[in-house]
DNA sequence: AAATATATACGAAAGGATTCGTAATTACAA
DNA sequence: TTGTAATTACGAATCCTTTCGTATATATTT
């Protein structure tokens, strides 16, 4: 997979929230959080094109973009190279780093409790498997 | 601070794994992982040092380098725009996911059970603050 | 049909990262 | 001192990303 770069994540994360748009829509909603020109958005999207991060549907007069790979997919490939050029690939020091930084609320204290119990019973096929 | 590049990125972990180095020490550790040509680190080691991301010593002939930031710090400035890029902000899902990829050995376990308690015990103060 | 609005296509400029060749400098050995 | 090896300095080439101007195509309105 083609490493996205900053622009086309951006492009990408309006994708993965509002499914399939038109360059307009992503346009506009870039342009919430910063100055960017029609042009430059479509640009973007017609290399993502040729890269294979998006596809097309050409029928009507303005094309359709949606992603081609699920957000989670692409977030843990990119979490592996995130994790390997500044953590040295150690996931459990990013962990630490994450977790340290960003105090997680109780709610999400029980959450990570709960992963923790799946991780540890995964050989036993847990109650919710 | 400025941001590292992929290439300054590796130059860190050299100087944060081995302490001070000199430029002919740093290229031989990078060669180890990939071809890379001695005037070419020399010449990103340079600009690390404009960026004032490494400080060099030049009292010898061959100059020693440091890095300037601690590995923790430029981790955590790291990961922390690797989350506001990739994870849209949210903590709690780039753990899961690493949790989730890398599973953690028995010994991580418990190590992350332990932050948790620090994490839990550390706000004896007001349970709803 | 003509004018207008909106879309895509294309290309090029600007800036940054990376790579490396070559020159200049310094140290040391013969 | 002269030559050799190792080091730093400098500048240029290349590649990638981002941005946008302009051309072209298509639809819509009057």
């Amino acid at each position: 997979m083609v490493k996205p770069t900053e622009a086309e994540l951006e492009i990408l994360q309006v994708l993965w929230e509002n499914g399939p748009s038109t360059v307009r829509f992503v346009n506009e909603r870039l342009s919430m959080k910063k100055r960017v020109g029609y042009t430059t958005t479509l640009k973007i999207m017609q290399i993502m094109t040729d890269k294979n991060l998006v596809r097309r549907n050409e029928d009507g007069r303005s094309h359709i973009y949606r992603a081609v790979m699920e957000r989670e997919e692409t977030q843990g490939l990119l979490l592996d190279r995130f994790l390997h050029s500044t953590f040295g690939g150690s996931a459990m020091k990013l962990v630490v780093q994450a977790l340290g930084n960003h105090k997680p609320s109780k709610d999400e204290l029980e959450q990570i409790k709960e992963l923790i119990k799946q991780i540890e019973g995964g050989s036993e096929n847990g109650i919710h498997s």
